[in-house]
DNA sequence: CGATTTTGACCAGCGC
DNA sequence: GCGCTGGTCAAAATCG
């Protein structure tokens, strides 16, 4: 395991090493890097993660992170455990299978390199586009049996944590709630959902952390498999050129492209026009590069980056 | 009236 | 094997 897939992205003052909760469950690999020197857009790195292996170091390269400067926690198999007790921290999600630990200086290889397997721990009914979508007749919720044998493999994911007093973040696609949970441990519920073009498996969670009220996590898991909805509901519509929306700019990977809109900048401008400015870009160049190194068909990316997070220094 | 949300039940994985 | 928990289903309710 010691899946590389999921990130967990500390986007602003969350220092708190028990903020972290279970993010759903199974956020497998928890990043923690310090905002004042990440670019929000890093996130399309989860696209690299599965398709490229990939190693911390260059997670930080292409962050621009200097190992001074920056935090990185991931998990440590075997260790995470211990981790886990020394930071007081129980297993209130009772999915989060690891805990984070803390790496100064230097980066976890221990699910570097696995960076792009797909999950094969807990795998969950899920992605499996409800077999009885088309021929589940009878057994209504019983019938998951489907696919016997074969072991679901869960999608990609990865989490992030925004500022924001909304729960459901609006990034363009259109979403559907199917269910809500309450998180145990906390008082604040997680919710479901799923994007609702056909075809299209990608999930995303949203859960408030009971640490900190004004902070969401959202989990995403799998990639959307169509550009962005051209009817737009949400803000989004207005916000970004007709070129980004209508399009994927990164043609496949559309984590980015959502993402971007997902910042917490974003919505802290739309939101709150305060704190604007923590967590952009001060580093352009290094992403810029990796782009150039790792992702190739980013090239839009970087287009759209600079113009809308690689600014607002205070 | 179609789309979406709500919500209780169900299922599967995991730890004990 | 049992209980706990996360995740999903789907009927009912609500919304636009």
């Amino acid at each position: 395991m010691s899946d590389f897939r999921d990130l967990y992205y500390q986007t602003s003052a969350f220092n708190n090493d028990h903020d972290q909760q279970s993010f759903g469950g199974e956020t497998d690999s928890i990043y923690r890097v310090s905002s004042s020197s990440v670019d929000p857009s890093i996130m399309s790195f989860t696209d690299c993660l599965h398709s490229t292996s990939m190693d911390y170091g260059s997670l930080e390269m292409a962050l621009g992170l200097s190992p001074s400067s920056s935090e990185v926690f991931s998990s440590v198999e075997g260790s995470n455990r211990t981790t886990k007790q020394q930071i007081g921290e129980e297993d209130l999600g009772g999915g989060t299978r690891e805990v984070m630990g803390t790496i100064n200086s230097s980066v976890s290889s221990s699910s570097g390199e696995a960076g792009c397997e797909e999950d094969s721990g807990k795998s969950k009914k899920d992605g499996q586009p409800k077999g009885s979508e088309d021929g589940g007749e009878n057994s209504k919720k019983g019938n998951k049996a489907k696919t016997e044998g074969e072991k679901k493999q869960r999608e990609p994911r990865f989490a992030f944590m925004t500022k924001s007093e909304v729960d459901h973040l609006e990034d363009g696609y259109r979403w559907r709630k199917y269910g809500q949970k309450a998180v145990k441990h906390s008082p604040y519920p997680r919710s479901y959902y799923r994007c609702t073009t056909q075809k299209c498996t990608v999930k995303k969670r949203f859960e408030r952390s009971f640490q900190d009220p004004s902070t969401v996590i959202t989990t995403y898991e799998g990639q959307h498999n169509h550009p962005l909805p051209t009817t737009l509901r949400g803000s989004a519509a207005g916000l970004f050129p007709p070129s980004m929306l209508t399009q994927s700019p990164l043609g496949r990977a559309n984590f980015p492209h959502e993402l971007l809109m997902q910042m917490p900048n974003y919505h802290h401008q739309m939101n709150n026009q305060a704190t604007a400015g923590s967590m952009f870009v001060q580093n352009v160049s290094h992403f810029q590069q990796y782009l150039h190194h790792q992702a190739p068909d980013y090239g839009l990316l970087q287009d759209m980056v600079p113009s809308m997070f690689l600014k607002h220094e205070p």
